[in-house]
DNA sequence: CACGTTGCTGAGAGCCCGCTGAGAGCCCGC
DNA sequence: GCGGGCTCTCAGCGGGCTCTCAGCAACGTG
């Protein structure tokens, strides 16, 4: 377990709390250290103030996931307007929790973390040139800005957290639609038809009989 | 998307914010009949009220996680106790969160657990340097793609799943062909042909008499 | 070697699938 | 109310896929 904290109490209670449950704990007082602690440490997760010397744990964390590093990270803040959450939130960090904290929603909240593993998770999807940010819902093609309604938005967004696998229309029916509604095939069709015009022909390849995929061909 | 909320204006609120952006969202307004559907919906998450009638968030978390149901889940909860929340979150909950609560938090906090589920590759089928990986419905022969129709995908797909076995062309008839149809066993022949055509000749080895078999001759 | 049986293959007809343009309903902002 | 954009339906079309058929090759047996 990796403390990232620069006021010297907190960082103490951390560590004997979390030492107390078991956790090996190491702590870094400022951001740079911190990071290079989180890239050559093998840890399980990374406890990261927001305000930190050197480097705030917002562009820590950007920094650490440009590297591809998914290590579990919980985000300590005294801010709590809701922006200041969801801009960590959106940074990459998977949970957020604001001073003053109980020790024991700390711990569960750590607990969670832990069981969730590490996997691949970034923030922004990308398949070749294309890139799309859920947090800002919007997508660009080479760096261009593309424009997209709400449904093409979902359908893109559903296609490329799914990139490399096909998709059938009826299962792109039951997500991107109403469950409920009965629509028609061709309405899907019609929509990957919207996004090639908007985004480029060979985005969305055809599977014929089986459905459509992203990336990977 | 599904919400599992008996408080109709929430749950009214909810589903119109989500739908706005993009989620399908679909509605439950008590706990055994959230429970059915997340058993057997095909959701990306779920967000679930504590206090339902029927059965508590607790309980329905519980059961869903017993059944080995990794369903990501957030909980909402006018309790804010901090041992209300950390019971929560060791049921099995993935984030919590406190009413009244911001739902640009609620959002961002959504976005995090949707990043989190990435869901295990399933096994791909291999053959000596063949391989089929039926979640991309995609074959690779040493490496390179091959492009395949539906039906000789199905074929090669059947044959692969029975590897190193003789397969009789009513068997193939019965299993890739539709059940009730009678046509004459030379469609097979004919897509066994097409087949070799594309992955190669050696792939599919004929067994006169009996039928016809993949790998381990 | 002759013959029957079994499997392979090229050609072609029909059909189904997916794509697209046009347009109707609907919701939103002005 | 009115205009504009979004969503969805519908019908037509083009092409690829599926399957049939007939002739041929391969195999095994007498």
């Amino acid at each position: 377990m990796l403390v990232v904290e620069d006021e010297a109490r907190m960082a103490r209670a951390l560590q004997r709390g979390l030492a107390a449950e078991g956790f090996a704990v190491d702590v870094a007082f400022d951001g740079p250290h911190g990071l290079e602690l989180a890239r050559h440490g093998e840890y399980d997760a990374m406890i990261l103030d927001v305000m930190l010397p050197g480097l705030s744990g917002y562009q820590l964390i950007r920094v650490l996931r440009a590297e591809h590093n998914w290590l579990p990270v919980l985000m300590l803040s005294a801010k709590d307007g809701e922006y200041d959450q969801a801009d960590g939130l959106d940074c990459g960090a998977d949970d957020y929790l604001t001073k003053p904290f109980s020790f024991v929603v700390l711990l569960a909240r750590l607990r969670a973390l832990l069981r969730r593993g590490a996997p691949e998770r970034p923030t922004v999807l990308a398949v070749g040139d294309l890139v799309l940010d859920p947090a800002a819902r919007q997508v660009q093609r080479g760096g261009a800005p593309v424009i997209l309604t709400t449904r093409e938005y979902a359908l893109l967004e559903y296609l490329m957290r799914r990139a490399g696998r096909v998709v059938s229309k009826v299962e792109l029916l039951d997500h991107v639609w109403d469950a409920g509604a009965d629509s028609a095939p061709n309405v899907v069709e019609v929509y990957i038809g919207y996004l090639r015009r908007k985004v480029g022909r060979d985005v969305v390849e055809t599977v014929r009989g089986a459905g459509y995929r992203v990336g990977q061909a």
